[in-house]
DNA sequence: CATTACCTGCAA
DNA sequence: TTGCAGGTAATG
């Protein structure tokens, strides 16, 4: 579900409520496969009564900060939700992990389809978790000289390439079909034949589709929710993903949809051109 | 590079 | 009943 939008809109209403509070306890673990590490007995040894010193983002993983320099890191993966609600709110049947914050709240992780991960990582961890991946799209760094060292030489095509967290972490499906269109390049395009005002454009198409969908607060299709319960309001602006057969919005030809690395695929035949430069 | 696995719900 | 879904890791 959820792709660097999502993920940093719920870090930042997870961070206003989290900031300062203190993690009392776990109140159940009922699919114990979501703690990815450490054993669960620790996990919830470690958990009790640490202060939260904030939430951060890497990619599309959730880090909580911890008063002990470890943190609590998340990903939601397909239809995993970070809530931070009253204890008395009815726990449905979803949950997998529930803590008890002080206050009488608590911090609930639900994820109908039990991908969604957690850990508990020390600083070397974090580390290393950081080392996997690549830099952050909307960082000033990012920049369109960056793209270009990126994608030279690759036999790779553009669509799986922007998938691959190692190269730009935080693209998924909706937002890479997005960029491309917005870029108008053919996700089968080779990403090293494109030449340098290409990738520019690429560069600008991916900073701003990832940049308009924070400000509208992420895209919401069917799970997605910040830690509130809020949906996103970008769906209402996606020109290409799930819109098979519907007009480009900038020439009215039919979108079409391929499937491409096993993934659904959306982009205008005509803006988007196979082109062998 | 492709396929499978991990899971459940929902639409066709 | 089948196939598909916003993600990723583990296999040939």
């Amino acid at each position: 579900m959820p792709e660097l939008p999502e993920v940093e809109t719920v870090r930042r209403t997870l961070d206003e409520a989290l900031r300062g509070r203190e993690i009392l306890g776990v109140a159940a673990i009922t699919w114990p496969r979501t703690i990815a590490a450490p054993a669960v007995d620790m996990f919830c040894g470690v958990l009790c009564n640490r202060q939260i010193w904030g939430v951060r983002r890497r990619a599309k993983y959730i880090i909580i900060d911890l008063d002990n320099e470890d943190a609590l890191v998340v990903h939601l993966r397909m239809t995993g939700r970070l809530l931070v609600v009253s204890e008395d709110e009815p726990v449905d049947p979803y949950t997998r992990v529930v803590l008890i914050l002080n206050g009488s709240e608590h911090l609930r992780f639900r994820d109908v389809r039990k991908f969604g991960r957690i850990w508990l990582l020390d600083r070397a961890g974090l580390e290393q978790l950081d080392r996997q991946l690549g830099p952050e799209p909307l960082d000033p760094g990012f920049t369109a000289e960056a793209l270009v060292n990126l994608l030279r030489g690759r036999q790779a095509r553009l669509k799986p390439l922007l998938l691959d967290q190692r190269l730009i972490a935080g693209l998924g499906n909706i937002y890479a079909d997005e960029a491309l269109w917005r870029a108008g390049l053919h996700p089968l395009q080779t990403a090293g034949e494109l030449n340098d005002e290409e990738v520019a454009r690429l560069h600008a198409a991916i900073t701003a589709v990832l940049a308009d969908a924070v400000a509208r607060r992420g895209t919401t299709l069917s799970d997605y929710r910040d830690a509130l319960g809020e949906m996103g309001e970008n769906q209402n602006y996606l020109a290409v993903y799930g819109r098979q057969g519907q007009p480009c919005p900038r020439c009215g030809t039919p979108v079409e949809r391929v499937v491409v690395a096993q993934r659904g695929t959306h982009f205008c035949p005509h803006c988007q051109p196979l082109s062998s430069s």
